[in-house]
DNA sequence: TTGACTATCTTTTTT
DNA sequence: AGATAGTCAA
């Protein structure tokens, strides 16, 4: 967004600092601007960078209100900014205050994968379905508040009881390999902070001013982790959107923003009402919509873009026929000449499985684009375990990394001799595979836990060596495969896939992984142009080193011009010149699974899905319904949703068009020449 | 009765 | 794209 004059609205929320804060900041009111002006402000009154926090939700958040200070007050001032999602910020002081809560000091994060391992090892089965449903029980327990105990107290059926069962031996086993999942980053520290007086005080003296983003989704834990944070000197800024949270399923709750001038009796809000992103159409659409619901705070966007297009409600026959009818939508925009770009359109639906139909038409259109979300190669299983290996390579003290390697495939160390191992390793304050070599191993351990132990380490070392001293693109080939092929990874695969299919499927995604990897180490790259070019070769582990990085870059991708196909959930925060909402039907917007029924709560929801949808527009909307829609095995009659009537966009503007306005007066004319009519008839 | 193949049907997702 | 339920044959 271009540098402008800040409104009144978002100079007085820049401006308070002697007090909590909070700001309703609607879609498109420019709440990151007021976010980063008053870091600058901050600044101005005094305070250290290094005592301001901004907290954020994704990673992507956080770097780009970092991009955005640094180009506000200089990269000087803003690389001592604390600026980092909850959960980063919770690796931060669980780094530095681990011991307090029973952690050593390298402690491993398990990611969602490594939960469900755990939680099938430690649940005794190998039923994924039943793993990831402990998993998701679990964790919005763990959202809640929750330990074990409490949530065995708190178990409304069987199941949950037994989730808590499974859980309690969850958390044990997470103790000891010594390692946390993401939930016990936020609600450690919590505990931190609720029982040890003096970390407590030290944390903040080093936060002393916090501004939180999209405050909307935090969830209870992280609100308590907040107010610990603040302490009695409530010095915050909350910046959220009651109408914008959608992430209720997963344990968000805007029971936050109603407790919080509760909780801070001197709580100034204030609402940012001008939008900066779509003409008044859209959001007069979207007022009407969101209008429906409760309100905590009530506000109504206005903006300066003039009335613009209609809100165009498009019905169509079934789902090819919808996205036939985008795809025409969008050449027709282009040959009109108002929209330049394929990347200044987006369509948005509900669920990701909307999207097939879509790819289809424009793939047959020859129209590029992409489909944001989704799971990406580097998210695959067999993938993740190769980046295990190789992480474990670069970085022998890399835990998770090491849990990973050592487990897969099975090599006969289970869960009994890794404990082991994690507390010899935790006593010693090194990292796993440094208590791997440890003379007085055997002491803790078996003979033949130490045995299989120490040959995966010479495994490990002389791996390592190959690949420190293995250059060039055709070597580093021929050392992965030798490397698959002793570590047996093709059978791995096999043997664990029900589906011989499905496991052919993995062991092609290693090939292409293990050629991404070895072109990556040089010899020659070739240009699209088909010019090649000669680039230094590098080594295995130097590829390895710097493989994180690359998936980084990698999922960032450059900008390319594409029509973006995203749902309606990632779509939160962007905007497109042009806007396709999808299948706005009853059962998919607001959405309804078979058996359950709809609460208020979650029609509400729904409601604010659909007005996250409609604001992601700046300049023309496009609503469509289907007519007819797949349901199982037939066709089914399809309902026009409810939000469609709500956006009301049938009703006039408040500034009246003339030409309705002339319309309306013939009307009128009309009608009274009829009654005249009748009156001379009757007099008659 | 079991097993393989086919048809069907998907909520939303980050750390 | 991937899991699962259902179908058909051995």
């Amino acid at each position: 967004m271009a540098a402008r004059q800040l409104n009144p609205a978002q100079l007085a929320a820049v401006h308070h600092l002697d007090g909590p804060c909070l700001v309703i900041a609607g879609a498109g009111s420019g709440k990151t601007s007021v976010i980063t002006q008053k870091i600058a402000r901050l600044l101005q009154a005094g305070y250290a960078a290094k005592n301001i926090g901004a907290i954020t939700f994704t990673n992507k958040a956080a770097q780009e209100m970092r991009e955005r200070a640094t180009h506000l007050i200089g990269a000087r001032a803003a690389k001592d900014l604390v600026i980092s999602t909850f959960h980063s910020l919770g690796v931060r002081i669980l780094r530095a205050e681990g011991p307090r809560v029973g952690l050593k000091e390298q402690f491993s994060i398990l990611d969602s994968d490594d939960v469900l391992n755990v939680l099938k090892d430690a649940g005794g089965t190998t039923d994924m379905g039943q793993a990831r449903h402990w998993q998701w029980t679990i964790s919005l327990w763990k959202n809640q508040g929750y330990n074990a105990q409490d949530a065995l107290k708190v178990a409304k059926d069987d199941d949950e009881r037994a989730a808590a069962i499974v859980m309690e031996r969850y958390q044990d086993r997470l103790s000891a390999y010594g390692a946390v999942d993401f939930d016990d980053l936020i609600s450690l520290p919590l505990r931190l902070f609720a029982s040890d007086a003096e970390a407590r005080g030290k944390w903040q003296d080093t936060l002393r001013y916090l501004l939180v983003d999209e405050y909307q989704d935090t969830n209870s834990v992280q609100y308590e982790l907040v107010k610990q944070l603040v302490g009695e000197r409530a010095m915050f800024t909350a910046v959220g959107d009651d109408d914008q949270s959608i992430y209720g399923w997963r344990g968000a709750t805007i029971e936050n923003l109603k407790r919080l001038p509760q909780d801070f009796p001197q709580l100034k809000v204030i609402p940012l009402e001008q939008n900066y992103r779509s003409t008044s159409a859209i959001l007069r659409a979207a007022n009407n919509v969101i209008a429906v619901n409760p309100k905590i705070y009530e506000k109504k966007l206005w903006s300066e873009f003039g009335e613009g297009d209609p809100v165009a409600l498009l019905e169509a026959d079934g789902e090819e026929h919808e996205a036939e009818r985008a795809v025409a939508r969008i050449n027709a925009l282009r040959s009109e000449g108002k929209a330049p770009n394929y990347a200044d359109f987006a369509i948005l639906y509900r669920a990701n499985h909307q999207a097939r139909v879509f790819e289809k038409a424009l793939r047959r259109a020859e129209i590029p684009y992409k489909v944001s979300g989704g799971q990406s190669f580097f998210d695959k299983a067999e993938i993740k375990d190769l980046c295990g290996w190789l992480r474990l390579l670069v970085n022998q003290d890399d835990d998770p990394a090491f849990l990973r390697a050592v487990t897969t495939p099975k090599r006969g160390i289970g869960h009994t001799t890794l404990g082991g191992l994690s507390e010899f390793s935790g006593k010693w304050k090194c990292s796993m595979f440094e208590a791997l070599f440890a003379e007085t191993l055997h002491t803790v351990l078996p003979r033949r836990a130490v045995d299989q132990l120490h040959e995966f380490g010479r495994t490990i070392n002389e791996l390592e060596f190959r690949c420190r001293t293995t250059f060039g693109a055709e070597d580093a080939r021929v050392l992965l495969m030798d490397w698959l092929k002793d570590i047996g990874y093709e059978q791995h695969l096999l043997d664990s896939e029900e589906n011989e299919k499905v496991g052919a499927a993995r062991w092609s995604n290693v090939l292409d992984f293990v050629d991404w990897v070895s072109r990556r180490c040089g010899g020659q790259i070739t240009q699209d142009g088909g010019a090649t070019v000669e680039a230094e070769k590098q080594s295995v582990l130097q590829v390895a080193q710097t493989i994180s990085v690359i998936l980084s870059l990698a999922e960032r991708g450059e900008e390319q011009d594409q029509v973006t196909l995203t749902t309606l959930h990632a779509s939160k925060g962007l905007e497109w010149p042009h806007v396709f909402l999808a299948g706005v039907n009853e059962g998919l917007l607001p959405f309804k699974a078979e058996d359950e029924d709809m609460t208020p709560q979650r029609l509400e929801e729904e409601r604010r899905l659909m007005y996250v949808g409609i604001t992601r527009a700046r300049t023309t909307l496009a609503v469509s319904t289907l007519r007819r829609r797949k349901k199982n095995r037939e066709t089914v009659m399809g309902i026009p949703s409810r939000f469609i009537a709500e956006m009301r966009l049938h009703e006039s503007q408040t500034k009246e068009d003339p030409r309705e306005k002339l319309k309306k007066l013939r009307e009128q004319m009309a009608a009274k020449a009829a009654v005249t009519a009748a009156a001379q008839s009757k007099a008659d």
